[in-house]
DNA sequence: AATGAATGAGAATTCATTCAT
DNA sequence: CATGAATGAATTCTCATTCAT
């Protein structure tokens, strides 16, 4: 039944993004996956074709849930600065609960020779733009400085919250996260002070 | 001669850098590395033991650089907001002339399951505390607000500015470096307009 | 209806005629086979058992219109040398028309391994005992030398003719059939000139 | 030691002629051709990258000595007949002893997919090449009858030659040779009788 | 009568590493 | 110092076949 294949598949993803953002690509086997789906070697190829296909299936689909929460960050907030907060808040509640997923992206993030490559860049963008689409905003309503490139910071911003997520999540794993939501904010307006 | 055995063990830590930047770790053979450095295969083990083992060299010695430019930047810098700014410029200029090798440290960066994980955390703790020093001068003098977390923020700080550079230098590389430089200070001080 | 069942059996024939001529048993999957005939891959099973079977099937089945054919030609012809021109005529003809197949044919022809080794040599002899008797009638009533081996030269006109016509397929496709008869003709008679 | 790689090579070659001959391209693995050359299953991948360049290799080469001991066959013969014979005596005793590599050969000699297709038909070319220049002296001077197409003829009597040698090993391999050198002869010039 | 998801044994291929020279 | 032929364990991938629907 269809159902049937797509509850193998549904497992399979589930099963793949843990072991490949534990171990990474190179040291995670197609038999560990499928042992560890419960299911034979060959229905991983049945489903995916190649190991590459299932990475790059992941990492298209597996961050397609990020946007969506982004955008609802998004629809959830007044102002710029706001949204800006709440769309930090949503990429760490992300990150906090599929870390060894984000480790896999960041750590494919900069490879030039891979199939999957592509796949990452597309989401990638759709989030950048949403974050630049609220910094343009901050920029328009004079909620931010003018002289700041909405492109440029969108995506730093976004590599921003993900790698610190990450330190987090190493380092200081028990800190809420809120005051991680809280320094990156001040991070990001660090120099207030001086300013006054 | 020992030069001879200098300029091999160099070549094949240039080309290594190179390719291990581009592909990974696990996708670049012992072979290519050789081929490339256009030296047997048997040589590599010769100056390095193991492939592992080149890495962890690699990193230690090749991050090594980065550290001493930016203890350099500090020791050129009057106020605490100078030396940052030297920081962000000395790591953006490191890493436009190491593109690759910034690249193999990043995708590095969170893999707890390596042989020179410990080698790559040293060097990075021994980079993020001259920026943490200089985070902390400036709020002990009041220069930056006094809320945020230095440790968090020095790392912080350090793989934004890597992660922002290899966005340049692959979205951008025509841009120049001072223009980056701005950027950055400007999105860690993003909310200056609306204090004023 | 039994029509369907026919029909489904005839097109699965004709496609693995075409893939198993062109790449070979080994290189022709039973998932090719199902696909281009456009259905699931369980029919062919359902229909054949194997893909062995298959194939036995098909080169028992697909043989035997040469053969009427040539007990055809046979028929029409009153004199030795007359038949053997047309059963070069017909085979020519055949060919053209299943080339693939008769590749499939030549290339097993000498394989001993096959399961249906058997069912080829069985049609492959049906074939050559016609060729053969005319031979023999032309030996026999003198029209051609008596020192030839009828059985021998049996085989061999017929695998000539096919390999002839598979270059002829191959290299002049556009040359009219009439003239590979004659080529033929003269090439089994070579000799003619110096005797007269 | 070069001259060990060398052997280790010929020795591979040997090996895999032998098998690929008895069991064709598919049902030879390469695990056997290392086991029996009493190798490790990665020297064949040292030596030759892939199964299919191993084939290309082997048809290239193994097909080398063939056209050699035809050109010496034509160089021993006065006239285009004797050379003729010279050439049919010369072709059958190679197969004679290379008949699984004949096999090999033939199999494979009207694929179109394979990647050897080319290497085959070049060393093909050159033999037949041989046959043509003299069925066309044969020709001009009057030994042969005019018209006949001397390509056509050669690639015809190259591969009749052949698969009479294969039909002779398997069915008849007791027959001495010069009776089938005979029996060709007189195949090609069977109409003999009812020109005199 | 047909389907197609799943299987798993078997093959091809890769590559870090060794070692004799 | 350097080489490069050889290794073989580990991995990816293939595909004929089965079976529940």
């Amino acid at each position: 039944m269809v159902r049937d294949k797509d509850r193998t598949r549904a497992r399979l993803f589930e099963v793949a993004t843990e072991l490949l953002g534990e171990q990474g690509f190179g040291s995670t086997t197609v038999d560990e996956i499928a042992v560890r789906a419960g299911v034979a070697k060959g229905t991983v190829y049945y489903h995916f074709g190649s190991k590459a296909e299932l990475v790059t299936a992941l990492i298209a689909e597996g961050l397609e849930p990020l946007a969506e929460r982004m955008r609802a960050a998004v629809d959830g907030s007044s102002t710029a600065r706001e949204a800006l907060e709440a769309l930090t808040y949503a990429e760490l509640a992300f990150i906090q609960e599929h870390c060894a997923f984000t480790k896999l992206v960041v750590t494919e993030l900069w490879r030039e020779d891979r199939a999957w490559r592509d796949a990452l860049e597309l989401v990638r963008e759709r989030i950048v733009t949403i974050i630049r689409q609220q910094l343009e905003r901050g920029v328009e309503g004079g909620e931010l400085r003018p002289d700041i490139d909405p492109q440029f910071a969108a995506r730093a911003l976004f590599v921003l919250t993900a790698t610190a997520a990450l330190d987090w999540l190493a380092f200081e794993p028990g800190r809420p996260i809120n005051e991680v939501v809280g320094q990156i904010r001040r991070l990001t307006a660090m120099a207030v002070v001086q300013t006054v």
